[in-house]
DNA sequence: GACATTTACGAAAGCGATTTCGTAATTTCA
DNA sequence: TGAAATTACGAAATCGCTTTCGTAAATGTC
C-alpha cells in the first residue's frame, strides 16, 4: 500500500497525490475529495521513510540521557519531566526516539551521529553528574537541542532548569523563619551536577541570615541512595557531638536515609531535627512524617522544553535559556 | 556525507561501499580497507531512512502504552519494565520509539497504522486496565508484538506477565504461617487488569486454607491512589466493626493509604494489622515501616520481553507465552 | 475575439541507500 | 595450456515519497 496504489486507484499521477497529502494548492476541489475519501478508505499512511529521506524531516525528537544516569529511565524526577515533554511533543506531531546507549560495538557513544542517522528534527538532553564530552558535539551542532539541568551553550541549544540557588535560599529562609539556627546540611561527595550547586547557595545563603555551617554539621554521601543518606546521619550520631536542629538533604532519596536512622535512635521529626528534602518524588507523601521538600515543577519543566524545541526547530529562533522556578511544599517533617 | 561520497573519496562505486557496511563477501581485502579507513575519518553513518525505505527494516521498536495509563510513562513499574527492555533491546542493536498517544487530530489511536508508517521491526505494549479495542488489530497483525501485563494472541504476538495468581497465593500463605485467620483484602473498584486477578486469586486461595473473606473485609478502592487506600481505611474503622488481623493490598500504594489511616488511629503495624502490598516499588523501603510486598521482578521482565521479540523478529519463532515468577518480600510491615 | 492569466495536473529528477546481475580479471585444475 | 571456476567490482533498478517545472485547458479582460 504506497502512493503508487493510491494515484492508480483514483486515477491520477502520484504527484497530485502528494500534493493533497502536503496541503498544495493546486489540485481540484473534487479531485481532492475523490483521492481523500480513498486514502482514508484504504487506511493509507505514507512511509515515514521515504518522506524523511525527500524531506530530510524526520518529525522525531531525540532523547539522550547522559552522564550519571545513563540510559535511566528510571528516576524518579527526570521519568516525569520526559513524561510531560513527550505529553507536549506530541501534540506538536512529533514522537520520541529514545536512543540506546547500550551498544557496546561502538567504542564512544557518538551521540551526534546517531541524531543525524536518524535525521531526527530535535533533540533532548536529560543530564544527570558527569556529563560524557561528547555532549558537547551535540551542543555545537546544527541540531536544535534542549538540555535540561545542563548549560547548553551552542547556536541551536538552549536549555532549561530550576533555580537551584533558590532554592537553597528558599529551605534556609523556611528554616529561619521557623526560628531555626542551628543548621546542617546532608549533601553528595562530588562537585559536579546541580546538587552541587544547591549546596554552595545554601551556604552562601546562611551566611546572608549571619549564620556560618558548622565543618561537622556538614555530612557527605558517597551516592545519592536512601543508604548514603542512613550512614552519614548514622556517623554524625555515633560522634556524639551536638546535633542541628535542622537538616537539608540535597535530594529526597538522601532525606529518608536520615530520617530513618533519626528514628532508630529514637529521635523525633521534626521534634528534635525538622528535615527537609528536595525535588519531591512521589514517596515524599507515603513516608511519615511526610517530607517536607522543594517541589520542581516537572509537569511545567517538560511541557516547556517542548514548546522551546518546537520553536527552534520551526523559526530556528535563538531562545535564551529558561529558568523553573520551584515551590517549597511543607509537609510534616519540618 | 552520503554514500555517494565515500565512494567518491575512494575511489570506489556506491555498490561497494554498501556492501562493505553490510559485510559481503565480495569485496577485496585491501579495498574493504581503505573505504573502513575512510568511513571512520569521515564519521559516515548511513541514513536510517534510506536503508529503511531499501531494506523494510528500521531496527527500531514501538512502544506503545496502551489502556488507563495512556502515554503513561510515569508509572512505578512499567518505567522499570521499559528500562529494562530498553537496554536490552539496545545491546541487539534497536532503539525504542515512543509513539506519542497524544495527537488529538488522528481520532482514533491507530497503532498498527503508525506501527506501518515508521516500519518499526517490533512492538512492545504496556497495558493498563481497560485496553482500547485498537490494540487489536495491531495483536493480529503481521508485526512482531510482546505485551506486559495483556494477553495477546496474533500468530506474531506473545506476552510476559507476573503470575499474579501465584502472588495472591504467596500472601495468603505468608499470613496463614503467621497465625493470621483474620484476613482482609484491599482491592479496586474494578474489573480488570491484573490486579482483578490478584483479587480472585486471593479469595479462592484462602479457600484453600479453609477461610472466607467476610465481605466487609473486601475494601474497594476507586483508583489505585494513596489516598483511595486511606478513604477505604477510613471507612472500615468508622464503621465500628471488628478489623481483620492482617490485610493484602493489590497495590503498594493503596497499602501506603491505609498504612496512613491506621496510624492517624493510632494502630499499630504490624502488631494491631499486617500489611502487605504489591509490586514492590521503591517508596516500599522509605515508608515507615517498611513494607512487606511482593516484588515483581521488572529487570527480568523487560530483558525477557527484550530477548524474546528479538527471537521473534529474526526468527519468526512462534513462542508461547512467559510467565515471571515473583518473590515476596518481607520487611517491617507484615 | 484575441491575448493574458489562472487552474489543475503530470513527467521526471532527486533523496541515500540495497541488491541483482553481468563481466573482466584472476586462479584452479586436469 | 586451455577450460572452468572463482574473485572483485560496477551499472542500474528499486524502495516511496517530494518538488520543480512544463503545459493544456479553463477563465478573465478589454
Amino acid at each position: 500500500m504506497n502512493i503508487k496504489t493510491i494515484a492508480a486507484m483514483a486515477g491520477v499521477s502520484i504527484a497530485t497525490v502528494s500534493k493533497i497529502i502536503n496541503n498544495y494548492s493546486d489540485v481540484g476541489e473534487e479531485t481532492r475529495r475523490r483521492v481523500l475519501k480513498i486514502m482514508e478508505e484504504t487506511g493509507y499512511r505514507p512511509s515515514s521513510s521515504a518522506k524523511t529521506l525527500a524531506t530530510k524531516k524526520s518529525s522525531l525528537i531525540g532523547a539522550v540521557f547522559a552522564g550519571k544516569l545513563n540510559s535511566d529511565l528510571n528516576h524518579p524526577i527526570f521519568v516525569e519531566v520526559i513524561n510531560a515533554f513527550k505529553k507536549q511533543i506530541g501534540l506538536l506531531g512529533y514522537d520520541l526516539l529514545l536512543f540506546s546507549n547500550e551498544n557496546f560495538f561502538e567504542a564512544k557513544e557518538d551521540y551526534l551521529a546517531r541524531c543525524r542517522h536518524f535525521q531526527v528534527d530535535g533533540c533532548i538532553i536529560i543530564a544527570g553528574d558527569n556529563v560524557e564530552p561528547s555532549i558537547a558535539d551535540l551542543d555545537q551542532s546544527d541540531i536544535p537541542c534542549i538540555g535540561i539541568d545542563i548549560a547548553m551553550s551552542g547556536r541551536n541549544s538552549t536549555y532549561l532548569m530550576s533555580d537551584n540557588a533558590k532554592i537553597s535560599a528558599k529551605v534556609v529562609e523556611h528554616f529561619y523563619m521557623q526560628g531555626h539556627r542551628e543548621i546542617g546540611l546532608l549533601g553528595i561527595d562530588r562537585q559536579s551536577g546541580v546538587t552541587s550547586i544547591r549546596e554552595t547557595a545554601f551556604v552562601e545563603s546562611l551566611k546572608s541570615f549571619g549564620l556560618a555551617l558548622r565543618p561537622e554539621w556538614r555530612l557527605l554521601s558517597a551516592d545519592y541512595s536512601m543508604e548514603g543518606g542512613y550512614r552519614a546521619m548514622k556517623e554524625l550520631i555515633a560522634a556524639g557531638g551536638p546535633l542541628p536542629r535542622a537538616l537539608f538533604a540535597v535530594t529526597d532519596l538522601l532525606a529518608f536515609g536520615a530520617m530513618r536512622a533519626l528514628k532508630e535512635h529514637g529521635l523525633r521529626i521534626p521534634e528534635d531535627m525538622a528535615l527537609v528534602g528536595c525535588d519531591d518524588i512521589d514517596a515524599c507523601l507515603y513516608s511519615d512524617p511526610p517530607l517536607t521538600t522543594v517541589r520542581q515543577d516537572t509537569e511545567k519543566m517538560g511541557r516547556l522544553a517542548a514548546l522551546m524545541l518546537f520553536d527552534m526547530i520551526n523559526h530556528q529562533i535563538d531562545p535564551s535559556a529558561i529558568v523553573v522556578e520551584s515551590e517549597l511544599m511543607v509537609r510534616g517533617s519540618g
